[in-house]
DNA sequence: CAGGTTGCTGACCGATCGGTCAGTGTAGGC
DNA sequence: GCCTACACTGACCGATCGGTCAGCAACCTG
């Protein structure tokens, strides 16, 4: 009965939103077995009893925090797979998948640089699911090789830049530098992949 | 007076190799955090003191487990710096760094997915100074933004697509397939960035 | 004012964490 | 046979982990 009493739902969500978003940045930065619900308790000012009020379970914390991205990932991905493959609603579609890359890119790199330590868990799996689909989407069966090497330098190259290549760098990129110079190399990388259908 | 009391040196190194090998394995697949030390310790055949016995704590044998890779990667670094910089040697550098990578993507993968919280490490630091020297033996000083992305992307998506593009994929490459394809795609990207001479 | 719900908390639980220490068995040098 | 050194271990330590629970103040509803 935790999943909605509220009868009145839409603004009660303060407390959860910034518990999840605290809790994204602590995940994002030291790892999900490296955070403790303490610290998310303590950096968001509450008690740890608190946040399990909120959240059931860590896990489900992570679940939470991690959904949303995943909703819209999938809506993107539906459209470009209803739109008639071509160069240009695959070049259309780079363009949104990095704006998306960039306003959730901690949830990404969640995904890509822990994904495989939380494997058990639901919402993980659901992406794993997603990230098929958009390789089928790109190259069908993902026949050769270099295909595949494509697809994945791109995904994970983004994700590393957008979250933790500015470790050993000093001067931050701005968001549109960054955005403009990720879907000239993305596209670049991608271009040779050539269209196919998608098996029904 | 741990560091090397064995009067005949070469040989001894069994337990200890065998350590420092399950234990990466462990630290890139669960984390650092996510391992713990009795975890290694029954995967290994041994108690958790004998681990400890081995190795001063769980840190030093995570500074044990990456240091090797990182002498490597200095050579190659000191080698490619050495040489006159042209097109030729940049490309027979990518090959020769991407070998390493296949070689220690384990260690690659650590530095690359979890760099971040463990700042405080040695090592951890030693590989951003490393990483720092490539990026200017590449490109001056990363002057524009695209070149830093390339740059990020490459570094980033190389790692990726050698620990973590597994899991959402069915059957494995071989490493051939791997390396030629990586050497395409990374020389790829790596191509527009313009050398210039090495500061000083 | 009574009664219920909501947001939140401290005390507490068993388990496990990294790490210490006092050994034990054993192999080699004398 | 004795002794040291080495590889290894179980018992134990304080701290912290994720999670439970009873209860408390504040609020709305009647």
């Amino acid at each position: 009965m935790q999943t909605s009493p509220l009868p009145d739902a839409p603004a009660r969500q303060t407390a959860r939103e910034e518990l999840k978003t605290i809790a994204l940045r602590q995940f994002a930065s030291v790892g999900f077995a490296g955070t403790s619900l303490q610290q998310i308790a303590d950096a968001a000012g509450y008690s740890k009893s608190s946040v399990l009020y909120h959240f059931a379970s860590k896990e489900a914390l992570l679940e939470a925090t991690l959904t949303p991205a995943m909703d819209t990932l999938g809506e993107i991905l539906d459209r470009f797979v209803a739109r008639a493959p071509s160069r240009s609603s695959q070049d259309a579609f780079v363009v949104e998948f990095i704006d998306f890359l960039l306003a959730n890119r901690l949830q990404v790199h969640m995904f890509v640089n822990q994904g495989q330590s939380l494997q058990g868990m639901a919402v993980i799996q659901r992406a794993n699911g997603l990230i098929e689909t958009l390789a089928q989407s790109l190259c069908g069966e993902m026949r050769t090789a270099e295909e595949r090497v494509r697809f994945s330098v791109a995904l994970g190259g983004a994700a590393y830049m957008l979250s933790a290549a500015e470790m050993w760098s000093t001067t931050p990129l701005s968001d549109d530098e960054t955005r403009a110079a990720l879907v000239t190399v993305v596209s670049e990388l991608l271009a040779p992949m050539q269209l196919r259908p998608v098996a029904s």
